[in-house]
RNA sequence: GCUCUUAUAGCUCAGUAGGUAGAGCGCAUCCUUGGUAAGGAUGAGGUCUCCGGUUCAAAUCCGGAUAAGAGCUCCA
């Protein structure tokens, strides 16, 4: 038979050999290294048989497919362990994640985390037995008979799901059995080196109404360095903490008797959090926007117009049964959730031309929703927040101007934080859901869906679509900063409101004297200012750019013959609107500098005798280490230039 | 909200088979005036998260509440 292999490249191969024998003959290397084989475009076990002429690929680690599959297999070693542990556990779903793979149990007792280090224990013992990974298929009654004479109704369950007509098949290795599609490694002994890492809840299926399972997570590599690597990462991300340097760093806190979710902001904190929005405002004018401000509570008539009692109203505060009244009695308030209405009460507050649009209107408005308990995450997750709201409100021929506009907008502010890779979603309708309710004219949803997937493409941008992941009243853009680590965070939000304008009733006169009614964007940039600022605190791991450090330079005195040099040093940085402080204190200059260090503070300038004799300050940078001396004049002027270009 | 885990000094954590508490850092005072990541001494800090129960006796055992952590679900 004829095998295409990957670059094109065509050879003869004897009939009925498998991907890992062809492997074998192009290279002893690449035998070694396979994990599973794409058989034209369809990710094989190794081990299957090719019969005839077809396209071939060896599957390494450095393939996604080559991944999953040794992370698969190490998750079905995995449920192996844990059967032989405890027997009556019953199996749900072991696939391969992004980072690793997991397996859900039902089990009478949850895993302690003595378990875990048993069954990690029991799956060397299974890796060292080496045994054959053997698939198998049967037809789909005897496939259920078989799992339920195993004692396994959820495998019961989601083979009753499968799809009719679709080939059911199983693993085997040794003692153990399991429903699945595979593709597998060759035997067990490939997972050498895997680790189990955490236990937690997970409900069956993902619905919180159904049994709450234990999932066990794990990971494995193909070398001990990835794995250390990976851990070392993990580690890392830990020492990044945003909740873990807020404390140390005295960022800000969450006090119990005040409320969970509620972000108290510390004098450092606030300043970052000043320095951000008097940059955010200044860009915002530079585009056209117009600032707002508006009140905290609102009340129930404008909740009910704008749908959001109906939609979301167990979101709100307070919640509906209960009443928050003025001494009037006669009305009744809610705290905002959004900030939508009030705007759109300002565009309906007198009548609007065609020649006003586009406005563009911006907040940074505080609202508060009620998050369920278990979702609140330190900054990032919370109840009470200030997004940097925007609304533009326009006319159709104006839509793609307006979108370009803030995709323009988005990029810049997120490159400014360093954040120069972003991850674009665009979340549409699912056409198939038939029970899903989308608001608005069936041709206005497709051409605005086709719009914005066409302006990221034309950009340049990947964008990941996620069907049926628009909201009922329309399409959304979400920008996804990747940080330092590799991470993602939620940021920017770009969506369509194909419902308001027409619920509140948002007109403008048209150039033919006729009332029309406006297209409505959501916008926010940063998202939330608690959710971005406890993102930057572990993009930059708690150490500022000058621009946002809270304290930007300190003046440290080796005696206190230098007190009087440093307090004028102090003074003249101060004038010039750099945040500066003096530690005079009766302490040795390593103990200083070791604060100073520990508290990320950018500059330090040392004064002791020498310099105040020479009229030169000493220089130290928290990154860079002992700069030298240079006149306070000269150190002004870099500090200046360094803070006004935002470097980063 | 759900499953599991946790709650001891400002912080990080010890703590005995139930007999009402300890370390390091920080803080205060004093000594030390010292050249680029920790000088020394002394001292003050705790209703052991809260409410109940068992017990002669509870920080310790049991129940509940609250909050936090890891996930799940949901979201800016």
């Amino acid at each position: 038979m004829i095998i295409t292999l990957k670059g094109g490249v065509e050879r003869e191969f004897e009939n009925g050999q498998s991907a890992l024998d062809i492997a074998a003959q192009i290279s002893q290397g690449l035998k070694k290294a396979a994990l599973a084989a794409r058989v034209n475009g369809v990710v094989v076990d190794l081990t299957a048989g090719i019969a005839q002429d077809c396209a071939l690929e060896i599957l390494t680690w450095e393939d996604e497919d080559g991944r999953r599959a040794l992370r698969h297999t190490a998750s079905h070693i995995l449920a192996q362990a844990v059967k032989r542990l405890f027997p009556t556990a019953k199996l749900a779903i072991g696939p391969a994640i992004d980072t690793g793979f997991y397996y859900d149990f039902d089990v009478d007792t949850p895993f302690s985390a003595d378990d875990l280090i048993a069954i990690e224990g029991e799956m060397q013992k299974i890796v060292k037995e080496n045994a054959k990974l053997e698939r198998f298929t049967l037809p789909r009654a005897e496939s259920i008979e078989k799992m339920r004479a195993m004692g396994e109704p959820y495998k019961v369950e989601l083979i009753e799901d499968l799809p009719q007509g679709e080939e059911i098949s199983f693993y085997k290795q040794g003692d153990f059995t399991d429903l699945c599609a595979g593709p597998h490694l060759p035997s067990t002994g490939y997972v050498t080196t895997f680790k189990l890492l955490s236990v937690a809840g997970a409900y069956w299926r993902g619905s919180e109404k159904n049994k709450m399972l234990q999932r066990i997570y794990g990971t494995a590599f193909t070398k001990k360095a990835d794995l250390d690597a990976h851990i070392a990462k993990i580690e890392e991300a830990k020492k990044r903490d945003h909740r873990k340097l807020g404390k140390e760093l005295d960022l800000f806190s969450i006090d119990e008797s005040i409320g969970p979710g509620l972000i108290l902001w510390h004098p450092k904190l606030s300043i970052v959090r000043e320095e951000i929005e008097l940059y955010w405002r200044k860009e915002h004018r530079k585009r056209g926007y117009e600032y707002l401000y508006t009140p905290n509570i609102g009340q129930a008539n404008l909740w009910e117009t704008s749908g959001h009692l109906k939609t979301f109203s167990e979101g709100m505060y307070p919640p509906m049964q209960m009443k928050l009244k003025d001494a009037s009695e006669d009305a009744t308030y809610y705290i905002k959730p959004m900030n939508c209405p009030f705007h759109i009460r300002i565009y309906k507050s007198r009548p609007r031309s065609y020649r006003e649009l586009p406005v563009r209107w911006c907040e940074l408005g505080t609202v508060y929703r009620y998050e369920k308990s278990g979702t609140l995450h330190g900054m990032m997750r919370v109840r009470g927040f200030t997004q940097d709201d925007a609304h533009l409100i326009c006319t159709e021929e104006q839509f793609e101007d307006e979108i370009n506009g803030v995709l323009d907008f988005a990029i810049e502010i997120n490159r400014v934080f360093g954040f120069d890779k972003l991850n674009c979603y665009l979340s549409v309708r699912d056409l198939d859901n038939k029970e899903s309710k989308y608001v608005g004219e069936n041709h206005v949803w497709e051409k605005a869906e086709t719009t914005l997937e066409r302006l990221l493409t034309e950009r340049g941008i990947v964008v990941n679509k996620d069907i049926g992941g628009a909201k009922f009243y329309g399409p959304s853009i979400d920008l996804k900063a990747v940080d330092a680590m590799g991470r993602e965070w939620q940021g920017t939000t770009i969506q369509l409101d194909m419902n308001e304008p027409a619920r509140f009733g948002m007109t403008y006169i048209g150039p033919d004297g006729a009332e029309h009614t406006p297209i409505m964007l959501h916008r926010t940039l940063l998202g939330s200012m608690e959710r971005f600022v406890g993102t930057l605190i572990e993009q930059y791991a708690g150490a500022f750019p000058l621009w946002l450090a809270p304290e930007q330079v300190r003046v440290l005195t080796i005696t206190e013959r230098a007190d009087g040099a440093a307090n004028a040093a102090v003074k003249m940085l101060r004038d010039a609107d750099l945040r500066a402080n003096a530690d005079l204190r009766n302490e040795k200059i390593g103990f200083k500098i070791r604060e100073a260090q520990v508290e990320k503070t950018p500059y330090m300038l040392v004064l002791g005798d020498k310099e105040v004799e020479q009229g030169v300050v000493a220089v130290r940078s928290r990154k860079e280490g002992d700069l030298g001396a240079m006149t306070l004049e000269a150190f002004l002027s870099k500090a200046c230039k360094e803070a006004a270009t935002r470097a980063r």
